[in-house]
DNA sequence: GAAAAACATTGACAAATGATAAAAAATCAC
DNA sequence: GTGATTTTTTATCATTTGTCAATGTTTTTC
């Protein structure tokens, strides 16, 4: 499974051989179950995933129990809770996988080391906080200026996956709306 | 007025006084008036600005011609529309004054010198992209898990300058609701 | 494969928010 | 300062979304 990484370096980043091998040897694979949870909110985080194959999403429960995910990462995406990982604070997000999964995870302390070490880790560490900057961006911009339905249609266009691969509970929970409402939306098509 | 900026980095920036003189040296006052545009949907970002007094917001337009603001920064704070200013790609965003403002800006390329020839202009847009997830993150929190009135309630805990400051416009823009709609909610208090 | 659990849909109703219009208040421009 | 303009408030009604409850469907578990 390490290959996947590696390819997934080599097509995404100026990098050597060399680099890739050092930084993809910090990773250890992990497998998890549907439903399995990785990081429970109070919890610094101690990982940050590689997902290889299948999805997991991070999300908030609020204080009368109502899920609301906010990311969801399929094959060659990172997941982490950033702040709490970079800050080892603790975090008030769940990580969980949404479909059976294998993962690469690395550790605060490994990746620390590697990004002392190469300029690789640098970069990703960069990019992974552009790439969630952007994905924020685009999420709050679209609860902004858009209505249930149009988020739903908004979503089906740039994430598919999402609606075609997970329960209507989570993408509900995506959207920030009731699994009812959602189910209307459909109806209404 | 580079004084002001010279003191955020001495307090925020692992730093020297040459490092200091150097990056803020790239930096050049503009004073603006209240309303006045920075850039317009369609630009190419070229700049970064700084807030030494005033404030000063990110909004989007949407095809109803309604306004959502994004971002509004108030002293000592930053704003730019990150990822045009950095892919140097046009934007969808319009930046403008909301008060009359007195800004230090640096151009791009200017950024891009600077942060070739020190660590110090690394780490500010490292920052700079690290508050910039964290406060979407938190906006995106806001909708995903908070009626229009708890948003209201949790801005004026959390950055009561936005409501103290800028017109009921703005402030509606910004928690993503109609003025009507604010009106309301100020008046069941 | 049957029972249990979780999930999805539908309907009736309630609550929140938006749209429109008009009046009141505040601000701006000269 | 005064009239014009903009902003804010208020009211009414429409629409969207949420809540609750009932039922049907799918998935999990043993």
């Amino acid at each position: 499974m390490t290959e996947q990484l590696k390819t997934y370096f080599a097509n995404n980043f100026q990098t050597t051989t060399a680099e890739i091998e050092q930084v993809v040897s910090a990773f250890k694979e992990k497998i998890v179950k549907k439903n399995e949870t990785l990081i429970l909110k109070g919890d610094t985080c101690r990982y940050t995933y590689f997902v290889c194959k299948g999805s997991v999403r991070a999300y908030f429960i609020d204080d009368e129990g109502q899920e609301a995910t906010r990311y969801i990462a399929f094959e060659n995406q990172f997941i982490t809770t950033i702040h709490s990982f970079i800050s080892q604070t603790p975090t008030n997000e769940f990580i969980e996988a949404t479909e059976k999964a294998v993962l690469l995870e690395i550790s605060y302390g490994d990746f620390k080391r590697i990004t002392e070490e190469t300029s690789l880790a640098r970069d990703l560490y960069k990019r992974q906080l552009e790439v969630a900057y952007m994905t924020n961006h685009w999420r709050l911009e679209s609860f902004l200026k858009m209505s249930a339905k149009q988020r739903y249609d908004f979503l089906l266009q740039t994430n598919p996956a999402i609606i075609q691969r997970l329960s209507n509970k989570i993408v509900a929970s995506y959207l920030g709306i009731t699994q009812e409402s959602l189910s209307r939306i459909k109806a209404q098509k």
